[in-house]
DNA sequence: AGCGGAAATTTACAGTGGAAACATTGAAGG
DNA sequence: CCTTCAATGTTTCCACTGTAAATTTCCGCT
């Protein structure tokens, strides 16, 4: 039983996951396609229809996965004791390295309109990497206010800086002698520097 | 001459990226094909291939065309005299406005494989959109160090904050209740209170 | 044994981008 | 004026894509 190898092919649905994230990093967006990974898994191009129902479904698949999976990357290799610097530095790293080994997957994590993303179990995913990063902001603490004053501000603020460091630096639209050494560790303290007048 | 209305449509080029922007927006990425161009502008739909050569170059087009609409929301209205404050706060209005009016194309101006990212026309209006960024980050001023001595940490960290937090809007992957009432001037200050331990 | 339904295939079709050959037009130069 | 010529569009064709519909295969169940 145990729903594995459930037919002729034996578990497609894992099969064309794998296959459509390999050719999504070998290929790009735009050199993914149904047939494509059919080939690949050795199977009808039509297959895939009983399984996720039409190109946005595995694409939505393949994005929850991906959401799982970066919440994974978050939390990895954590002790239960880690301290506070030890769960925001693993948190952040864990985050970009994420990005940067699944780049195209990454921006299609992104995407408004190839992926349904009213989707109940990606919304979960989404909401379960969300929770990761308001716990770690909680840990970092605040100069002024507490976290409920706070209103959410830090944990929005928090995935802005995360988020756009992860795609301006995968979709290459920093100059490296801009990017010379520098690391998502680096970059929270220096927003933290900032002089606002207000 | 003036190289207007240039042949027998008079300025198609011009008229294709209207349509594009337009469809783009309306239809969103997967709804956007160069036919459909070519039929709204009452065109053949291989005429495009002479002034951009293929789909990836009309698409380059556009949003080198995005990064220069860009940069001027970030300095529009501004009187030449205007303090720190009031240009620091028309550049984020300016930047989040121009993401949330033209979605479907701020996302794919982070695209990795759909445009040619070395375009030098589309690098050269990303530097034009660094630069505003940088120099806003500059008036901003910072607690530590000078802007030299930050080694462009500062521009760095500002695009990621302000890039992250319009496209986690645009693509509604904050909940709404995170974001009552909220804005990208509530979000930089909130960076700057962070504590972190180093 | 045979029934039922899930899983996969076959077939067909409309839409897409691109290549190649051809047609049209305005401008430039004798 | 008339010819060339190159830029601009069109026609035609092809390979590829996603999807729908009808059909077939095969396992589990009674």
């Amino acid at each position: 039983m145990e729903a594995e190898r459930s037919y002729h092919h034996g578990n497609l649905r894992e099969a064309f996951l794998d296959a459509a994230r390999r050719l999504l990093e070998r290929d790009g967006l735009t050199g993914l396609s149904l047939r494509k990974c059919a080939e690949v898994v050795g199977v009808s191009h039509t297959a895939p229809k009983n399984h996720f129902g039409n190109m946005a479904g595995l694409l939505t698949a393949i994005v929850t996965q991906g959401y799982s999976e970066l919440a994974q990357m978050m939390t990895a290799d954590l002790p239960a004791d880690a301290d506070r610097d030890r769960r925001r530095e693993t948190a952040l790293l864990g985050y970009i390295a994420f990005a940067e080994q699944n780049p195209s997957l990454y921006e299609l994590m992104f995407s408004r309109d190839r992926v349904v993303n009213d989707d109940p179990d990606l919304m979960r995913q989404v909401g379960a990497c969300f929770v990761v990063l308001a716990d770690i902001s909680t840990d970092l603490g605040w100069h002024q206010g507490t976290v409920d004053e706070m209103n959410g501000k830090g944990q929005v603020a928090l995935w802005s800086l995360v988020h756009g460091y992860a795609q301006l630096v995968t979709a290459g639209r920093f100059k490296k002698d801009n990017m010379k050494g520098l690391s998502i560790l680096d970059i929270l303290p220096a927003l933290g520097a900032i002089k606002t007048t207000d």
